[in-house]
DNA sequence: ACTCATTCCGACCGATCGGTCGGTTGGTCG
DNA sequence: CGACCAACCGACCGATCGGTCGGAATGAGT
C-alpha cells in the first residue's frame, strides 16, 4: 500500500522532522545545516532534499506541525464548557502542559516569531503558519472579550493583555539553561512544571479578575 | 590624546557595535555575517576584525553593552526608596521604558538566552555576561522576598515568580511583527507602550498583592 | 627625519553553506 | 518479464562563511 504507511516504524519524513525540530529549537534556522539534519537522521544530505525541496520548506513544516499540535489541544480545551474564568484557567493550564511535554516547542515557537525573515511569508507554507496562529489567537481573544462583558474579568484592552499573557506562558519553557539557573532545577521536571503552573494560574486568576463585582 | 577620544563623532568601534546590535537582533548570531556588519558600518571586513578579534567576541560585546544599560537603569530605580510594592512598580515600569526606548534590546536579550551555545561561556566575556545578569536578577529576587516577608506580596516561590515575570516584561518588545499584528499598531509607538505598561502594572500589582492583609 | 602605534584595506585561505545532478537500489504494478 | 517510482546516495557546484596576512596610509612623539 502506498497510501497507508501504517507501520509502527516512523517514516523517514517524520524522522527528519523530529531531528530538524530538535536542532532548529536549539540553534535556530541559520544555525543548523542540512548536512547536520541528514546526519542526525542517518541519511545523505540529498535524501533530505528529496523529502523537502528546500531548507525553508523543512523549517515551515516543523513549525506547522508544532502549531497544529498546540492548536489541537487548545481548541479542544476551549470547547469544553464552563464560565469564561473556568475555561481560561483550563486552557492556560493545558497550554502549559503541551509546552512542558515537548521541550522543543516553546523555544521554536519564540524563535519563529523572531525569524520571520527566514520564513517564505508569501508562499503557501507561510499562509498555513499564519492561519494556525490565527486559529489559536482568535478563540483566545474571544474568550477574554466574553469574560469581560460577562463581568468576570476586569475591563482591559484585549489585544494588549493577550500580548502580555503570551510571555509568561511561553517564556519559562523556552528559557533553557537560563531558566534552569534561575530555578536551580530543570524547568521540565514534573515538580517544577506543577509549581510554575500553579503560580501562573494564581497570577492570571487574580490579575484578570474583576475587582468589585464577583 | 590617545586615552581621551572625547570627540562627538562616535568611534568606529561604537559604530560597529551599533550596526552589529541591530543585525544580531534582527537575524540572530549565525544569521549575520561579518561582511554584512562591515558593509553596514562602511568598513572592510578585516577592519572589523581589527576591533573585535572574533565574531563571538563582537557578539559578547554587544550583549554586555545592552546588559550594562539595563542594569544601570534598573539598580538606580531599585535604589530609590519606597515600600517594596512601590519599588516593584517603579522598577518594572523603568525596565519597560528601557526596552521600549531601544527596540533591539528585548529581542537580542531573548535571543542570547537561546543561543548560549554561541557564547564562549567559559571565556572572560561569558563571565561578564553572567555577572551582569546576576546583577539584575539578584536585587530583583531580594525585592520580592522583602515584599513577601513584609506582608505586601502574597507568599509564593520567588524563583518561579521571577521566571514568570520576565516573560510579559521582555516578550512584547521582542515580538516584532507578531506583536504588531496582534495589536494592530507598532509595539514601540508611545501610546502602545503606555498601554502595555499600564496593563502589565495592573496585572503585577493585583497578581502579587497579598490577598487578605493590606 | 625617524619611529611607532593605530586604523584601515584587498587578497586570500580552508571550510561549509544550500542546492543540483546522474545514477542505483528495491518494491509494486501490468 | 519490463516499466515505473519513491527513496536514497556520492560527487559536485558557486557562493559565502569566519578568519589571516602583508602592506598602505595617518598622525603623534622624539
Amino acid at each position: 500500500m502506498t497510501i497507508a504507511p501504517l507501520k509502527n516504524e516512523p517514516s523517514s519524513r517524520d524522522r527528519i522532522l523530529d531531528v530538524a525540530e530538535e536542532l532548529f529549537a536549539r540553534r535556530g534556522y541559520s544555525g543548523v545545516g542540512m548536512k547536520e539534519v541528514a546526519d542526525g537522521v542517518g541519511l545523505g544530505k540529498s535524501s533530505v532534499f528529496h523529502h523537502f525541496k528546500s531548507k525553508a520548506e523543512l523549517y515551515a513544516a516543523v513549525c506547522i506541525r508544532i502549531l497544529a499540535r498546540i492548536e489541537d489541544r487548545f481548541v479542544r480545551s476551549l470547547a469544553a464548557g464552563g464560565t469564561p474564568a473556568v475555561r481560561l484557567d483550563r486552557c492556560v493550564g493545558d497550554l502549559l502542559d503541551v509546552l512542558a511535554e515537548h521541550p522543543t516547542h516553546a523555544r521554536l515557537l519564540l524563535r519563529s516569531m523572531f525569524e520571520d525573515d527566514d520564513l517564505p511569508d508569501d508562499g503557501p507554507e507561510g499562509r498555513a503558519v499564519y492561519e494556525a496562529v490565527g486559529g489559536i489567537l482568535e478563540p483566545f481573544s474571544s474568550l477574554l472579550k466574553e469574560g469581560m462583558s460577562a463581568g468576570e474579568f476586569r475591563l482591559a484592552s484585549v489585544s494588549h493583555v493577550m500580548l502580555l499573557l503570551i510571555g509568561p506562558i511561553v517564556f519559562p519553557f523556552a528559557s533553557g539553561e537560563f531558566g534552569q539557573q534561575v530555578l536551580g532545577k530543570d524547568v521540565f521536571d514534573a515538580a517544577q512544571v506543577r509549581r510554575l503552573k500553579s503560580e501562573l494560574l494564581d497570577l492570571v486568576r487574580v490579575g484578570l479578575h474583576a475587582p468589585s463585582a464577583e
